[in-house]
DNA sequence: GATACCGGTTTGGTATCCCAAAATGGTATC
DNA sequence: GATACCATTTTGGGATACCAAACCGGTATC
């Protein structure tokens, strides 16, 4: 039988066909990042399948592209979602550092104005009563899109999949008020420097704000490991 | 029927047990690299299933994995060994210079001989007597081996996808003795200065020489494109 | 109580079948 | 000769059936 049920409708968003594989992809990955499915958790096809009324053709399909993603990884023949891995975070850092500072030093050569206050408008967006969940998809954000304005699509892919990876620990992190006001005030001065097309300055700061955000993240998840180990999700130490 | 003719034999290597994904995958790669399908060739799911005796399951997950690496892509609805792209071409020299300048540093900080020599000895296999593919080979892995010595698993992950997308291109360059034993000379000044734990000295090797094989590389494909275009080959302009 | 063993169950790997959409090729029309 | 049109074939997307290996629970043995 080839019906069906609920997943076909879904699939239709705003009269846009999806295939089931983007469909089954798409859901689980956001699964995953909102951590509905913990990190560490097993996963099984079947279970997949079931959840998502497709098949396992899609299924096998979202996981494999999961899987160069880095959110699912094998365990011996079946799938885990994967682990936090304290690690890992810290070589992310390193790597974003180099990929994002090259993109905004490329950026800086031909900065364009109008595409920097679009950025900034973004940065404005958030105040006191934006949702926690919100202002950490924008300060996501802000990085993936300053690396889009270099207009090299392997650096912007590179940030992209790093903020990816990194994403589903910057949402367990304690993040208090203060932090995330420094954090927005040094992503004023970056994109400031930017506009001036100042590229040292820039790529100073940039650098700072990567490497200061690491030793909060690290800290923060290190610190809170128990509490993350209570709500059952696998951490790795570093 | 559940059997499998050659390709169970040619996946048992060593008593190695390999999946006939993975057997697929690898072959099929090898192909694409060995330029025996040429870029911008048009590729069926059941050519490919009836090439290597496996079913279509497989090698749809073959083609999801390949495509993650950029060597085929999707063209419609069908599949596309990528073609030649010089714009494209130049964006990864921009991408290999910023992660791999990153990589030596972090090397040069905490500089090992023995590591070293092994890349060496690398250099040191290769003579008048050897085969041009080998130097080819050769060439590439230095690069990718230099980069795991970093430490950082992302660095070096992005260093093999980068020589991986440059690795059909190279071979269809058109290199003669001199840019060759150039190339190696400048290997060598980088190891050295790697050595000597001189960071900035082999960081700034490092980008001219990748800047420098960039530019022959891109000028000796735009200046053969009708000889590339005779052979089937597509080449997109810059 | 710990452990080794065994049979049933689950699961990923694979082959195969069906379908709708797209490509193809031949034909009639202008 | 070019073009629009229709029948046929091909092809990728998806669903399902089957298998071998891994997993699990219980039992017997020490």
């Amino acid at each position: 039988m080839n019906f069906k049920p609920a997943a076909v409708n879904a699939a239709s968003e705003k009269g846009f066909a999806m295939s089931q594989m983007q469909n089954v992809e798409r859901q689980l990955r956001e699964m995953i990042l909102g951590l509905e499915i913990g990190p560490g958790e097993k996963l099984t096809e079947r279970w997949i399948e079931g959840r998502f009324g497709a098949s396992r053709t899609p299924v096998r399909a979202a996981l494999l592209r999961l899987e160069t993603e880095g959110l699912v990884g094998r365990d011996g023949r079946g799938w885990t979602v994967s682990p936090i891995n304290l690690a890992e975070l810290e070589q992310i850092a390193v790597y974003r550092e180099a990929v994002e500072v090259a993109a905004l030093r490329l950026t800086c050569m031909h900065a364009d104005g109008n595409a920097i206050d679009v950025i900034e408008a973004m940065l404005d967006s958030c105040d006191e009563n934006t949702a926690r969940e919100e202002w950490h998809r924008v300060g996501m954000d802000f990085h993936i899109e300053l690396a889009r304005l270099s207009g090299n699509e392997f650096l912007f892919k590179a940030v992209r999949d790093a903020m990816t990876r990194l994403s589903r620990a910057r949402w367990l992190e304690v993040r208090d008020e203060a932090a995330l006001g420094r954090a927005w005030a040094e992503h004023r001065a970056i994109l400031a420097a930017t506009r001036l097309g100042d590229a040292d300055e820039a790529a100073r700061r940039l650098s700072t704000h990567i490497v200061g955000s690491r030793d909060r993240l690290v800290t923060s998840l290190a610190n809170d490991r128990r509490g993350l180990r209570a709500r059952g999700f696998a951490v790795v130490a570093a």
